[in-house]
DNA sequence: AATTTCATGTAACCAGTTACATGATTCA
DNA sequence: TGAATCATGTAACTGGTTACATGAAATT
């Protein structure tokens, strides 16, 4: 939604999209379909209604671009209280839900932070999420040791995929920290 | 649902934690709140629909345990439909969109391959995971070659994330691959 | 002339979330 | 005796999926 509760993994999608330039529903879909951010559902019946929400809680507001045009189209921008809730969002700190769950979405709101905050609020949310990181590689490290001989043969070897999939998160993580302290 | 489309990704860990072995609805809880497989809603708004739903497809068939005890439960198993479902969703070929969008719910598959597939066709579906998994590996890779110094600095990092995860993914499919040829 | 792209929407359906509700049992 | 655990459910809401629908503009 965006007032109260925190804004649904689409609609910070669409939310961030548009505090980089205002964009059409039309630019919104095209970019899930074509770019790595295309695990969001391009699907009109997401995305308009999703616009429609946002524009009723007052975060976004759009404009009909060329009018005159026969193919005119609604662009959006975010409003004063948009903004707002997209830092709010963004700086919302990293818990372990978040890195079990919503590991997308943190990596998401790294992805808009260049565009709205300074470099020093963003190593300080890699350094949290590396934090939060390690504790779970640690826990899935040891839900894999006290793993009995199971009914599924194959549980420790998934468990095992975990483990190796979120130290690699790590690893990316002390790389982007290195990259950022470089400039 | 069950019969004609593939069953959600909810359905299908039900009814894998239900082919090891009979469970209740609270069983299941127990283990999505407490092991790994923790990415499933626990709630049991999620998990008491889902198990009817199954009943009422035939996929699963419920008894009630201890009966003259004071807090009976019902014990759920799969019925002969359910496991063709189950062995059906599990074979099921591995394809791109699995790997952009439901790459957990291929780690499910795997999971609970043990106990119903011989090795061979476990094998093969490990080999097609990887062939796919390099293939979006290299997609990446392109993205971030041709990102422009767009109003998103951080873009490329996120993307590069995305590079490590899916390679840390590969390296897990290789090694899983070892592992299961030298039984 | 036909196809693809630009552009926006609606309606029915379904599954999951949140919150509420109940009550026995076991443990501290 | 009170808290935690075992055990199962319901109701309202919300958001996403699928499928349908429309039509102009640009490209082939």
């Amino acid at each position: 939604m965006g007032s109260r509760s925190q804004p649904s993994s689409l609609s910070l999608a669409i939310l961030g999209l548009i505090s980089q330039e205002p964009r059409s529903g039309y630019d919104i879909r095209r970019i899930f379909t074509t770019t790595p951010m295309g695990h969001f559902s391009a699907s009109p019946g997401a995305i308009y209604p999703a616009l429609d929400r946002l524009v009723r809680t007052g975060l976004i507001k759009g404009v009909i671009d060329r009018k005159q045009a026969l193919r005119p189209r609604r662009l959006y921008s975010l409003t004063d209280r948009g903004r707002r809730a997209l830092d709010e969002a963004l700086l919302r700190p990293v818990d372990r839900s978040d890195v079990i769950w919503r590991l997308d979405e943190l990596l998401l709101r790294f992805a808009f932070m260049g565009s709205i905050h300074e470099q020093k609020r963003t190593l300080a949310y890699l350094e949290s999420l590396l934090g939060e990181v390690e504790i779970h590689v640690s826990w899935l490290q040891e839900q894999l040791a006290a793993m009995p001989e199971s009914t599924a043969p194959y549980g420790p070897l998934a468990i095992k995929h975990g483990v190796m999939t979120y130290r690699a998160t790590a690893r990316w993580v002390r790389h982007a920290l290195r990259q950022l302290r470089e400039d």
